[in-house]
DNA sequence: TTCGTAGGCCAACAACTGTTGACGTTAGAG
DNA sequence: CTCTAACGTCAACAGTTGTTGGCCTACGAA
C-alpha cells in the first residue's frame, strides 16, 4: 500500500495521541504508535525526526475557547466548564497533555504555556482586572484540572458516573466566584 | 560497610519514595533508587522482590486525616485543606501516589483505595448523609488534588507563590460547600 | 576458634528502547 | 518511456531496563 506523506502523518499523529494519552510519554513507544498506525517504526522516525518531535507534534494544541465575551456573566463559568469537558471528550489531546504534563518536563512547560497566553487573558479581559487574573486563571485551572484528572484519569467511581452536565452544575459555582464576577 | 536488614530497608525506601515522587514509576530505575541510596541494584531486588512489590512499599501511606469531628463547622474544609498541604510538603509518599498513578494502574488503584476508604467515611460522617458523601468526597478531591497538581506538579507560577495560607484561605470556601456543612 | 547465615558486590542475561543505514518498490514529473 | 524522489521494509546498532546467579566477606552463635 501507498500513501502520500501528509496522509502517512495524519495516520501516524492519531496514532501518536492515543498512545500518549492512554500511557504517558514513556510507556508510549515508537513501535507500538507504528504498530497502532499499520506501519514500519521507521517511518514514524523519517516523518517527525525522534519521538521528542512527534510528542511535540501531538501536543500541538489551541484550546479553542468559545466566545466568553458574548455571554452573560452567569453563565460564563458553567460554559467555560462545559466546553473544557466536551473538549476532553471529543479530542485526546488534552489527556496527552495531562497524562504527559506530569512526568514529562516538556509537556509541563506546554501546559503552563498554554494556560499563560490563552487562559490568563481571556480572564484578564473578561474581569477588568489584570493583576489578579493569574491567579484567578491559576484558581480555574485547579479546580477544572482536578475535576479531570480524578474523574477521567485516576477514575473516581462517583465522579466517572456524574453526566457531563451534573459536572457542569456541580463546580460551575465554583469557578464562577474563582473568576470574581458580578452577578 | 555493613547494615541491619531493617536499616538497609528504610534507606532504600526513602530514596525509592524521592525518585518515585521526582521522576513517576517509570522513569526512575532501580538502578538510579539503589545509587541513591549507596548501594548496589542487587540489594533493592533482595530486599524487596521486584520493583513492583518496591513501589507497593513506597506508595504504603496512611492520610492521617487529623480529628475532624471535634473541629466547630465553620472550620473543617480549611482544617482539611491545611492538612494536605503540610502532608504534601512534609512527606513524598503523597507525591509519590499523584505522579505515578497518573501512569501506572496500580497507583491509581491505591488513590481510589485510599480516597474510598479514609476520605469516604469521614465526609460520611462528618455530613450525616451517606448517600451523598462519595460525591462530595470526589468534588472534595478534585478541588485539592488540582491544587496539588497546578501548584506542585505543574508548578503553575501564579499558584506556586501563594502561600500555604493563602490556599487555603482561598480553596477552602469551595470545600466548604462541598462538604454541605451548615454555618 | 569455627562455622553458617546473611549482607554486599560483580558480571551477565534477555528484553526492550530510540535510532540509523541500506535496499527494494512504486508513483509521478520530464 | 525514463528517471528520480519518496514510500515501505528489513536488519541491526548501542544503550538501558528489570532481574538472576555466584562469589566474597563480616558478623553472631556454637
Amino acid at each position: 500500500m501507498r500513501r502520500s506523506s501528509s496522509e502517512t502523518k495524519t495516520v501516524i499523529l492519531a496514532a501518536a495521541r492515543e498512545r500518549f494519552a492512554a500511557d504517558g510519554y514513556d510507556r508510549a513507544t515508537i513501535r507500538a504508535i507504528a504498530a497502532d498506525a499499520g506501519l514500519d517504526p521507521t517511518q514514524v522516525m523519517r516523518c517527525f525526526g525522534s519521538k521528542d518531535r512527534l510528542f511535540a507534534a501531538a501536543c500541538a494544541v489551541d484550546l479553542n475557547l468559545p466566545d466568553l465575551l458574548g455571554t452573560p456573566p452567569g453563565e460564563i463559568a458553567a460554559t467555560l466548564v462545559r466546553h473544557f469537558l466536551e473538549r476532553w471528550e471529543s479530542d485526546e489531546t488534552l489527556q496527552v497533555l495531562l497524562r504527559a504534563g506530569v512526568t514529562n518536563a516538556a509537556a509541563a512547560e506546554r501546559v503552563r504555556a498554554v494556560f499563560a497566553t490563552r487562559l490568563v487573558p481571556v480572564v484578564a479581559t473578561l474581569t477588568g482586572d489584570p493583576e489578579g487574573a493569574p491567579v484567578r486563571a491559576g484558581l480555574v485551572s485547579a479546580q477544572i484540572l482536578g475535576m479531570a484528572l480524578c474523574r477521567y484519569v485516576l477514575a473516581f467511581p462517583p465522579l466517572t458516573e456524574l453526566t457531563r452536565e451534573e459536572v457542569v452544575e456541580v463546580i460551575g459555582p465554583a469557578v464562577h466566584s474563582y473568576l470574581g464576577l458580578e452577578s
